[in-house]
DNA sequence: AGACGTACCTGACCGC
DNA sequence: TGCGGTCAGGTACGTC
């Protein structure tokens, strides 16, 4: 379930392990995830140290001092466990670093629609980074630049929000919680998305990640569950997986709807969101 | 260029 | 207990 706020949860969790420590082995156990890994993958890492993890979008990017950059993506179904010594792999777990502190941290993901690369220079050196529009926690995404954004994309608004280069790391749920705050149909035309309208919007997506990033920080050690593993934990969606069931903290007197969009399932108050 | 459908994988769940 | 169908939080790529 990685969308941007679980990513960050992931990189809160492994960079206090990982930063500073080198990677004594880094073994993976197939040569692919989603896309063949690079050539040499184990080797390049091996004796590397890491000396940040960050996050751009729903991407982890661990610097090393041998000047490459590791980055991940954990698809669908990706997930990082650790422990403070060697333990044995679990199924899917495809990748295994292990620390010069004796830790080992392994990168599981059943469907395999994770991958990793990777790269050097900076991250616009990279063509999966280099499109992404801007974080939606950072300085430059606000109303206006929203709207911007938006103009002229006749396409629904819940696809232009799922639409990385719009703003980067939404995901479905998190589309449907936005909309949902800001009052605005998963159905109205991104171009009418304007004004007020984008002010609101950018906001209800910054409060909602802000949430649900809290959500995950503030309780951060019970997301390292006792099998080592990060970065899952529930949240209360208002209207994700609430199909049927009264719209929340509101008297329209409505239910949810599920309808599906672009192939993908959309929750919404159509009383409230208009 | 933008919009859309499809492909990539496994596992969980449901009805029969 | 097993089987087939459906669905799942993402992204890249081909085609129009």
């Amino acid at each position: 379930m990685p969308e941007l706020p679980e990513v960050e949860t992931v990189r809160r969790g492994l960079l206090p392990k990982m930063q500073g420590r080198r990677l004594a082995r880094v073994v993976a156990r197939r040569p692919d995830l989603r896309f063949p890994l690079p050539y040499d993958f184990g080797q390049r890492l091996t004796g590397a140290s890491v000396k940040d993890i960050r996050r751009r979008a729903k991407y982890l990017l661990f610097d090393l001092d041998t000047g490459e950059t590791l980055m991940a993506h954990l698809g669908m179904s990706g997930s990082f466990r650790m422990a403070d010594a060697p333990f044995p792999p679990e199924k899917h777990d495809h990748v295994i670093f292990t620390l010069d502190d004796g830790a080992e941290v392994h990168f599981n993901d059943p469907r395999r629609f994770g991958f990793m690369d990777l790269f050097s220079g900076d991250d616009g050196a990279h063509a999966v980074l280099k499109d992404l529009g801007p974080e939606p926690l950072g300085g430059d995404f606000d109303g206006p630049t929203l709207a911007m954004a938006l103009k002229g994309r006749k396409t629904p608004i819940k696809a232009a929000l799922l639409d990385q280069r719009v703003v980067a790391g939404l995901g479905n749920i998190y589309v449907s919680e936005s909309l949902f705050r800001a009052g605005i149909s998963p159905r109205r035309g991104a171009h009418t998305v304007q004004g007020g309208r984008a002010e609101k919007l950018a906001a209800a997506v910054k409060d909602v990640l802000r949430a649900a990033i809290k959500s995950g920080g503030s309780s951060l050690r019970d997301h390292i569950r006792p099998d080592g593993e990060l970065g899952y934990f529930q949240h209360s969606f208002d209207v994700y997986g609430r199909a049927g069931e009264k719209c929340r903290d509101c008297d329209c007197g409505g239910a949810i709807q599920q309808i599906v969009q672009a192939g993908r399932s959309t929750f919404f108050c159509p009383h409230r969101q208009r």
